[in-house]
DNA sequence: CGCGGGATTGACTTGGGTCAACTGTAGTGG
DNA sequence: CCACTACAGTTGACCCAAGTCAATCCCGCG
Protein backbone atom coordinates (compact mmCIF):
# COMPACT_ATOMS: atom_id res chain seq x y z
CA UNK A 1 0.00 0.00 0.00
CA UNK A 2 1.14 3.54 -0.79
CA UNK A 3 0.29 6.87 1.02
CA UNK A 4 0.56 9.82 -1.69
CA UNK A 5 -0.44 13.55 -1.67
CA UNK A 6 -2.13 14.74 -5.55
CA UNK A 7 -0.63 18.31 -7.43
CA UNK A 8 -2.91 20.73 -9.37
CA UNK A 9 -2.71 18.47 -12.30
CA UNK A 10 -3.57 15.36 -10.33
CA UNK A 11 0.21 13.85 -10.50
CA UNK A 12 0.95 12.74 -7.23
CA UNK A 13 3.82 12.03 -5.08
CA UNK A 14 4.23 9.11 -3.18
CA UNK A 15 4.80 9.58 0.72
CA UNK A 16 5.62 6.30 1.91
CA UNK A 17 5.40 2.78 0.99
CA UNK A 18 3.92 -0.29 3.32
CA UNK A 19 4.42 -3.65 3.81
CA UNK A 20 3.19 -6.63 4.79
CA UNK A 21 2.15 -6.07 8.88
CA UNK A 22 2.42 -2.25 8.82
CA UNK A 23 -0.17 -0.09 10.92
CA UNK A 24 -0.89 1.60 7.95
CA UNK A 25 -3.30 4.34 8.42
CA UNK A 26 -2.73 4.91 12.79
CA UNK A 27 -1.73 8.47 12.04
CA UNK A 28 -5.70 8.64 12.01
CA UNK A 29 -5.98 8.31 15.36
CA UNK A 30 -4.24 11.48 16.88
CA UNK A 31 -4.54 13.56 14.06
CA UNK A 32 -8.57 12.56 13.31
CA UNK A 33 -8.12 14.23 9.65
CA UNK A 34 -5.99 12.71 7.32
CA UNK A 35 -3.68 14.97 5.20
CA UNK A 36 -2.98 12.65 2.13
CA UNK A 37 -4.87 9.77 0.15
CA UNK A 38 -4.01 6.00 0.72
CA UNK A 39 -3.85 3.20 -1.73
CA UNK A 40 -3.25 -0.16 -2.66
CA UNK A 41 -1.20 -1.29 -5.22
CA UNK A 42 -1.48 -4.74 -5.43
CA UNK A 43 -4.61 -6.98 -3.70
CA UNK A 44 -4.11 -6.62 0.31
CA UNK A 45 -5.63 -8.54 3.33
CA UNK A 46 -6.62 -5.35 5.35
CA UNK A 47 -7.40 -5.25 9.20
CA UNK A 48 -9.47 -2.92 10.85
CA UNK A 49 -9.07 -1.28 14.16
CA UNK A 50 -11.29 1.36 15.37
CA UNK A 51 -10.62 3.98 17.21
CA UNK A 52 -12.48 3.23 20.48
CA UNK A 53 -10.82 0.10 20.44
CA UNK A 54 -7.25 2.42 20.00
CA UNK A 55 -8.72 4.90 22.67
CA UNK A 56 -8.89 1.92 25.44
CA UNK A 57 -5.38 1.06 24.97
CA UNK A 58 -4.51 4.73 25.64
CA UNK A 59 -6.42 4.85 28.68
CA UNK A 60 -5.48 1.33 30.05
CA UNK A 61 -1.98 0.43 28.65
CA UNK A 62 0.65 2.81 28.52
CA UNK A 63 3.51 0.82 27.23
CA UNK A 64 1.87 -0.52 24.42
CA UNK A 65 0.24 2.92 23.98
CA UNK A 66 4.17 3.99 23.35
CA UNK A 67 4.48 1.38 21.13
CA UNK A 68 2.05 2.62 19.00
CA UNK A 69 3.37 6.14 19.01
CA UNK A 70 6.76 4.51 18.40
CA UNK A 71 5.41 2.79 15.33
CA UNK A 72 4.19 6.29 13.44
CA UNK A 73 7.21 7.83 14.83
CA UNK A 74 9.02 5.34 12.80
CA UNK A 75 7.01 6.26 9.76
CA UNK A 76 8.21 10.28 10.24
CA UNK A 77 11.69 8.91 10.80
CA UNK A 78 11.29 7.54 7.23
CA UNK A 79 9.44 10.41 5.67
CA UNK A 80 12.61 12.18 7.00
CA UNK A 81 14.99 9.32 4.76
CA UNK A 82 12.84 10.25 2.12
CA UNK A 83 13.58 14.00 2.46
CA UNK A 84 17.26 13.41 2.21
CA UNK A 85 16.65 11.34 -1.15
CA UNK A 86 14.74 13.64 -2.81
CA UNK A 87 16.93 16.78 -1.46
CA UNK A 88 20.71 15.54 -1.59
CA UNK A 89 20.48 12.45 -4.06
CA UNK A 90 20.12 12.37 -7.65
CA UNK A 91 18.24 9.60 -9.95
CA UNK A 92 20.81 7.12 -9.37
CA UNK A 93 21.30 7.20 -5.69
CA UNK A 94 17.52 7.27 -5.39
CA UNK A 95 16.43 4.32 -7.17
CA UNK A 96 18.95 2.99 -4.87
CA UNK A 97 18.33 4.03 -2.15
CA UNK A 98 14.70 3.28 -1.97
CA UNK A 99 15.84 -0.63 -3.53
CA UNK A 100 17.49 -1.21 -0.42
CA UNK A 101 15.38 0.30 1.86
CA UNK A 102 12.60 -1.96 0.51
CA UNK A 103 14.60 -4.70 0.64
CA UNK A 104 15.81 -4.30 4.03
CA UNK A 105 12.45 -4.16 5.18
CA UNK A 106 11.25 -6.89 3.62
CA UNK A 107 14.15 -9.17 5.27
CA UNK A 108 13.22 -7.58 8.28
CA UNK A 109 9.43 -9.43 8.08
CA UNK A 110 11.02 -12.36 6.22
CA UNK A 111 9.78 -11.75 2.73
CA UNK A 112 13.52 -11.55 1.23
CA UNK A 113 16.08 -13.81 1.46
CA UNK A 114 18.77 -11.05 1.00
CA UNK A 115 19.31 -11.99 -2.77
CA UNK A 116 15.59 -11.50 -4.25
CA UNK A 117 12.26 -10.55 -3.06
CA UNK A 118 8.77 -10.26 -4.55
CA UNK A 119 8.29 -6.22 -5.44
CA UNK A 120 5.32 -6.02 -7.57
CA UNK A 121 5.64 -2.16 -8.82
CA UNK A 122 5.58 -0.25 -11.80
CA UNK A 123 8.65 2.00 -13.41
CA UNK A 124 5.76 4.53 -12.68
CA UNK A 125 5.04 4.01 -9.39
CA UNK A 126 9.02 4.03 -9.04
CA UNK A 127 8.92 7.27 -10.74
CA UNK A 128 6.06 8.93 -8.31
CA UNK A 129 8.58 7.65 -5.14
CA UNK A 130 11.73 8.85 -6.80
CA UNK A 131 10.47 12.77 -8.10
CA UNK A 132 11.23 11.51 -11.44
CA UNK A 133 9.93 10.53 -14.69
CA UNK A 134 9.06 6.45 -15.34
CA UNK A 135 11.06 7.46 -18.73
CA UNK A 136 14.00 8.09 -16.70
CA UNK A 137 13.56 5.57 -14.16
CA UNK A 138 13.67 3.23 -17.09
CA UNK A 139 17.25 3.99 -18.15
CA UNK A 140 18.63 4.38 -14.92
CA UNK A 141 17.39 0.75 -14.04
CA UNK A 142 19.06 -0.26 -17.17
CA UNK A 143 22.45 1.32 -16.36
CA UNK A 144 22.50 -0.59 -13.00
CA UNK A 145 21.37 -3.49 -14.61
CA UNK A 146 24.28 -3.58 -17.09
CA UNK A 147 26.45 -2.55 -14.22
CA UNK A 148 25.21 -6.17 -12.43
CA UNK A 149 24.61 -3.83 -9.04
CA UNK A 150 20.45 -4.92 -9.31
CA UNK A 151 17.70 -5.92 -11.61
CA UNK A 152 14.39 -5.53 -11.66
CA UNK A 153 12.05 -7.23 -13.70
CA UNK A 154 8.48 -9.12 -13.59
CA UNK A 155 7.56 -7.95 -9.72
CA UNK A 156 10.76 -9.03 -7.93
CA UNK A 157 13.65 -7.48 -6.68
CA UNK A 158 17.23 -9.29 -7.17
CA UNK A 159 19.99 -7.62 -5.86
CA UNK A 160 23.49 -8.64 -7.08
CA UNK A 161 25.76 -6.39 -5.85
CA UNK A 162 24.30 -5.10 -2.05
CA UNK A 163 27.51 -3.58 -1.10
CA UNK A 164 27.64 -0.81 -4.47
CA UNK A 165 23.71 -0.73 -3.68
CA UNK A 166 23.95 0.49 -0.27
CA UNK A 167 26.78 3.06 -1.48
CA UNK A 168 25.32 4.49 -4.70
CA UNK A 169 22.02 5.31 -2.59
CA UNK A 170 23.76 6.30 0.93
CA UNK A 171 21.62 3.78 2.23
CA UNK A 172 22.61 3.52 6.22
CA UNK A 173 19.48 1.31 7.43
CA UNK A 174 19.51 2.37 11.01
CA UNK A 175 17.02 4.88 10.57
CA UNK A 176 14.96 1.71 9.81
CA UNK A 177 14.93 1.14 14.00
CA UNK A 178 15.13 -2.56 13.23
CA UNK A 179 15.28 -5.07 16.15
CA UNK A 180 18.25 -7.38 15.11
CA UNK A 181 20.52 -6.21 12.15
CA UNK A 182 19.26 -7.58 8.96
CA UNK A 183 20.44 -11.14 8.16
CA UNK A 184 22.46 -11.05 5.33
CA UNK A 185 25.65 -9.49 4.18
CA UNK A 186 24.32 -5.82 5.24
CA UNK A 187 27.70 -5.95 7.18
CA UNK A 188 30.21 -4.83 4.78
CA UNK A 189 28.20 -1.43 3.80
CA UNK A 190 26.33 -0.84 7.15
CA UNK A 191 27.36 2.53 7.52
CA UNK A 192 27.78 4.28 4.23
CA UNK A 193 26.74 7.62 5.73
CA UNK A 194 29.79 7.52 8.18
CA UNK A 195 32.34 7.50 5.94
CA UNK A 196 32.96 11.52 5.44
CA UNK A 197 35.86 12.77 7.05
CA UNK B 1 16.13 25.30 14.74
CA UNK B 2 16.44 22.63 12.06
CA UNK B 3 16.54 19.26 11.81
CA UNK B 4 18.66 17.72 9.10
CA UNK B 5 20.37 14.41 7.82
CA UNK B 6 24.29 14.63 6.12
CA UNK B 7 25.01 12.89 2.67
CA UNK B 8 28.62 11.15 2.60
CA UNK B 9 29.96 14.47 1.84
CA UNK B 10 28.53 16.54 4.63
CA UNK B 11 26.19 18.17 2.65
CA UNK B 12 22.99 18.15 5.15
CA UNK B 13 19.38 18.21 3.74
CA UNK B 14 17.37 20.08 6.44
CA UNK B 15 13.94 17.86 7.30
CA UNK B 16 12.15 20.28 9.09
CA UNK B 17 12.52 23.81 10.19
CA UNK B 18 11.28 25.04 13.80
CA UNK B 19 9.20 28.12 15.23
CA UNK B 20 9.50 29.65 18.70
CA UNK B 21 7.07 26.99 20.69
CA UNK B 22 7.49 24.07 18.69
CA UNK B 23 8.30 20.71 20.83
CA UNK B 24 11.68 20.36 18.70
CA UNK B 25 13.12 16.84 20.06
CA UNK B 26 9.32 15.05 21.10
CA UNK B 27 10.10 12.04 18.81
CA UNK B 28 13.35 11.48 20.59
CA UNK B 29 11.22 10.05 23.72
CA UNK B 30 9.34 6.77 21.69
CA UNK B 31 12.00 6.42 19.47
CA UNK B 32 14.64 6.38 22.45
CA UNK B 33 17.53 7.20 19.34
CA UNK B 34 16.81 9.91 17.05
CA UNK B 35 18.15 9.30 13.55
CA UNK B 36 19.01 12.52 12.45
CA UNK B 37 21.04 15.81 13.87
CA UNK B 38 18.99 19.26 15.31
CA UNK B 39 20.77 22.27 15.12
CA UNK B 40 20.02 26.38 15.90
CA UNK B 41 20.37 28.79 13.24
CA UNK B 42 19.47 31.65 15.75
CA UNK B 43 20.21 32.48 19.24
CA UNK B 44 17.15 30.42 21.09
CA UNK B 45 15.58 29.52 24.35
CA UNK B 46 15.41 26.40 24.95
CA UNK B 47 13.26 24.22 27.45
CA UNK B 48 14.11 20.66 28.41
CA UNK B 49 11.44 17.67 29.59
CA UNK B 50 12.99 14.94 31.06
CA UNK B 51 11.92 11.77 29.58
CA UNK B 52 10.96 10.55 33.28
CA UNK B 53 8.41 13.17 33.25
CA UNK B 54 6.75 12.24 29.63
CA UNK B 55 6.35 8.69 31.14
CA UNK B 56 4.68 10.48 33.78
CA UNK B 57 1.90 11.79 31.76
CA UNK B 58 1.91 8.77 29.55
CA UNK B 59 0.53 6.87 32.68
CA UNK B 60 -1.39 9.18 34.40
CA UNK B 61 -3.03 11.57 31.71
CA UNK B 62 -4.10 9.66 28.42
CA UNK B 63 -5.81 12.56 27.12
CA UNK B 64 -2.79 15.12 26.99
CA UNK B 65 -0.57 11.95 26.12
CA UNK B 66 -2.79 11.83 22.89
CA UNK B 67 -1.99 15.65 22.23
CA UNK B 68 1.86 14.92 22.49
CA UNK B 69 1.37 12.09 20.17
CA UNK B 70 -0.72 14.39 17.87
CA UNK B 71 2.10 17.07 17.95
CA UNK B 72 4.93 14.30 16.82
CA UNK B 73 2.40 13.48 13.80
CA UNK B 74 2.37 16.90 12.83
CA UNK B 75 5.94 16.79 11.96
CA UNK B 76 4.63 13.95 10.34
CA UNK B 77 2.40 15.47 7.92
CA UNK B 78 4.64 18.49 7.42
CA UNK B 79 7.05 16.26 6.09
CA UNK B 80 4.68 14.65 4.15
CA UNK B 81 3.96 17.84 2.93
CA UNK B 82 7.85 18.47 1.92
CA UNK B 83 8.37 15.22 -0.13
CA UNK B 84 5.18 16.49 -2.14
CA UNK B 85 7.83 19.57 -2.52
CA UNK B 86 10.81 18.00 -3.01
CA UNK B 87 8.90 15.19 -5.31
CA UNK B 88 6.90 17.25 -7.58
CA UNK B 89 7.58 21.11 -7.61
CA UNK B 90 10.40 22.76 -9.69
CA UNK B 91 12.47 25.52 -7.55
CA UNK B 92 9.93 28.43 -7.63
CA UNK B 93 7.45 26.32 -6.34
CA UNK B 94 9.49 24.68 -3.73
CA UNK B 95 10.87 28.12 -2.67
CA UNK B 96 7.31 29.58 -2.62
CA UNK B 97 5.93 26.75 -1.14
CA UNK B 98 8.74 26.85 1.95
CA UNK B 99 7.89 30.77 2.31
CA UNK B 100 4.42 30.13 2.43
CA UNK B 101 4.46 27.48 4.42
CA UNK B 102 6.77 29.02 7.24
CA UNK B 103 4.35 32.20 7.21
CA UNK B 104 1.65 30.27 7.99
CA UNK B 105 3.09 28.93 10.98
CA UNK B 106 4.61 31.95 11.97
CA UNK B 107 1.22 33.61 11.58
CA UNK B 108 -0.37 30.90 13.75
CA UNK B 109 1.63 32.04 16.96
CA UNK B 110 0.96 36.00 16.32
CA UNK B 111 4.93 36.38 14.38
CA UNK B 112 3.80 37.44 11.25
CA UNK B 113 1.14 40.12 10.61
CA UNK B 114 -0.04 38.72 6.86
CA UNK B 115 2.68 40.76 5.45
CA UNK B 116 5.85 40.50 6.61
CA UNK B 117 7.62 38.37 9.27
CA UNK B 118 11.01 38.38 10.68
CA UNK B 119 12.82 34.87 8.56
CA UNK B 120 16.28 34.75 9.92
CA UNK B 121 17.51 32.51 7.16
CA UNK B 122 20.27 32.48 4.54
CA UNK B 123 20.16 31.62 0.88
CA UNK B 124 22.18 28.72 1.87
CA UNK B 125 19.82 27.50 4.46
CA UNK B 126 17.15 27.71 2.04
CA UNK B 127 18.64 25.90 -0.28
CA UNK B 128 19.42 22.85 1.90
CA UNK B 129 15.51 23.31 2.54
CA UNK B 130 14.76 23.12 -0.69
CA UNK B 131 17.15 20.48 -2.36
CA UNK B 132 18.40 23.07 -4.30
CA UNK B 133 21.98 25.42 -4.36
CA UNK B 134 22.44 28.68 -3.16
CA UNK B 135 23.14 30.44 -6.68
CA UNK B 136 20.34 28.84 -7.93
CA UNK B 137 17.85 30.30 -4.76
CA UNK B 138 19.54 33.15 -5.79
CA UNK B 139 18.09 33.56 -9.39
CA UNK B 140 14.49 32.23 -8.16
CA UNK B 141 14.21 35.35 -5.25
CA UNK B 142 15.15 37.53 -7.71
CA UNK B 143 11.76 36.56 -10.00
CA UNK B 144 10.11 36.52 -7.29
CA UNK B 145 11.12 39.92 -6.35
CA UNK B 146 10.87 41.05 -9.68
CA UNK B 147 7.44 39.43 -10.45
CA UNK B 148 6.40 41.72 -7.28
CA UNK B 149 5.31 38.05 -5.68
CA UNK B 150 7.50 38.35 -2.48
CA UNK B 151 10.74 39.65 -0.47
CA UNK B 152 13.33 38.01 1.32
CA UNK B 153 15.99 40.88 2.33
CA UNK B 154 17.78 41.31 5.04
CA UNK B 155 16.12 38.33 7.68
CA UNK B 156 12.99 39.77 6.44
CA UNK B 157 10.08 38.08 4.26
CA UNK B 158 7.69 40.21 2.87
CA UNK B 159 4.62 39.17 0.77
CA UNK B 160 3.44 41.04 -1.38
CA UNK B 161 0.86 38.82 -3.41
CA UNK B 162 -0.24 36.13 -1.38
CA UNK B 163 -2.33 34.18 -3.84
CA UNK B 164 -0.05 34.33 -6.31
CA UNK B 165 2.70 32.85 -3.85
CA UNK B 166 0.57 30.05 -3.09
CA UNK B 167 -0.18 29.40 -6.47
CA UNK B 168 3.35 28.52 -7.50
CA UNK B 169 3.60 26.61 -4.24
CA UNK B 170 0.84 24.92 -4.67
CA UNK B 171 0.16 25.29 -0.91
CA UNK B 172 -2.71 24.50 0.76
CA UNK B 173 -2.62 24.96 4.78
CA UNK B 174 -4.89 22.18 5.77
CA UNK B 175 -2.03 19.73 6.88
CA UNK B 176 -1.04 22.04 9.35
CA UNK B 177 -4.04 21.39 11.39
CA UNK B 178 -4.18 25.07 12.74
CA UNK B 179 -7.19 25.78 15.24
CA UNK B 180 -8.83 28.54 13.37
CA UNK B 181 -7.87 29.46 9.78
CA UNK B 182 -5.00 31.95 9.70
CA UNK B 183 -6.49 35.61 10.01
CA UNK B 184 -5.51 37.49 7.30
CA UNK B 185 -5.99 36.95 3.15
CA UNK B 186 -5.48 33.85 3.24
CA UNK B 187 -8.75 33.18 1.62
CA UNK B 188 -8.99 33.36 -1.69
CA UNK B 189 -6.13 30.86 -2.24
CA UNK B 190 -6.86 28.31 0.78
CA UNK B 191 -7.51 25.31 -2.01
CA UNK B 192 -4.58 25.73 -4.70
CA UNK B 193 -4.50 21.86 -4.47
CA UNK B 194 -8.43 21.22 -5.30
CA UNK B 195 -8.07 22.98 -8.18
CA UNK B 196 -7.77 20.01 -10.79
CA UNK B 197 -10.20 18.71 -12.72
C1' DC C 1 -6.01 -12.33 -33.13
C1' DG C 2 -6.29 -7.93 -31.54
C1' DC C 3 -5.99 -4.95 -27.48
C1' DG C 4 -3.93 -2.35 -23.69
C1' DG C 5 -0.76 -1.31 -20.31
C1' DG C 6 3.92 -1.39 -19.17
C1' DA C 7 8.67 -1.20 -20.82
C1' DT C 8 12.17 0.63 -23.98
C1' DT C 9 14.65 3.61 -27.03
C1' DG C 10 16.02 7.83 -29.59
C1' DA C 11 16.21 12.90 -30.51
C1' DC C 12 15.83 17.12 -28.67
C1' DT C 13 15.13 20.67 -24.92
C1' DT C 14 15.66 22.78 -20.52
C1' DG C 15 15.98 23.54 -15.54
C1' DG C 16 19.25 23.72 -12.49
C1' DG C 17 24.26 22.76 -11.29
C1' DT C 18 29.17 24.26 -11.60
C1' DC C 19 32.76 27.44 -11.79
C1' DA C 20 34.44 31.78 -11.25
C1' DA C 21 34.25 36.21 -10.52
C1' DC C 22 32.55 40.47 -8.09
C1' DT C 23 29.76 43.24 -4.81
C1' DG C 24 27.80 44.46 -0.58
C1' DT C 25 28.16 44.86 4.40
C1' DA C 26 28.87 43.94 9.19
C1' DG C 27 32.42 43.24 12.33
C1' DT C 28 37.25 43.80 14.41
C1' DG C 29 41.19 45.64 15.69
C1' DG C 30 44.86 49.12 15.19
C1' DC D 1 38.24 56.61 11.53
C1' DC D 2 39.71 53.48 8.48
C1' DA D 3 42.09 49.28 6.51
C1' DC D 4 41.21 44.09 6.76
C1' DT D 5 38.54 40.16 7.00
C1' DA D 6 34.76 37.15 6.31
C1' DC D 7 30.65 35.79 4.93
C1' DA D 8 26.26 36.49 2.37
C1' DG D 9 24.45 37.83 -1.81
C1' DT D 10 24.74 38.53 -7.08
C1' DT D 11 25.76 37.76 -11.73
C1' DG D 12 27.45 35.58 -16.05
C1' DA D 13 29.09 31.67 -18.97
C1' DC D 14 28.89 27.11 -19.71
C1' DC D 15 27.39 22.19 -19.02
C1' DC D 16 24.78 18.13 -17.93
C1' DA D 17 21.12 15.40 -15.73
C1' DA D 18 16.61 14.77 -16.34
C1' DG D 19 12.29 16.05 -18.76
C1' DT D 20 9.47 15.98 -23.11
C1' DC D 21 7.83 14.10 -27.24
C1' DA D 22 7.21 10.38 -30.15
C1' DA D 23 7.72 5.83 -31.65
C1' DT D 24 8.06 1.06 -31.00
C1' DC D 25 8.27 -3.29 -28.56
C1' DC D 26 6.56 -6.80 -25.55
C1' DC D 27 3.52 -9.76 -23.23
C1' DG D 28 -0.55 -11.36 -20.95
C1' DC D 29 -5.41 -11.69 -21.72
C1' DG D 30 -10.09 -11.84 -23.35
Amino acid sequence: MIRYIDDVEGHRQIVSFHVPGDFVDLHGYPLRVLDHSIATITDALIAVVPHSQLSQIMDSDPTLARKLWAATLLDAAMHREWLFRLGRLEAVGRIAHFLAETDARLQAIGLSDGRTCALPITQGDLAEITGLTSIHVNRVLRTLREENICLLRASRLEILDRHRLYRIGQFDPTYLYLKATPPTSAAGAESARQQRE
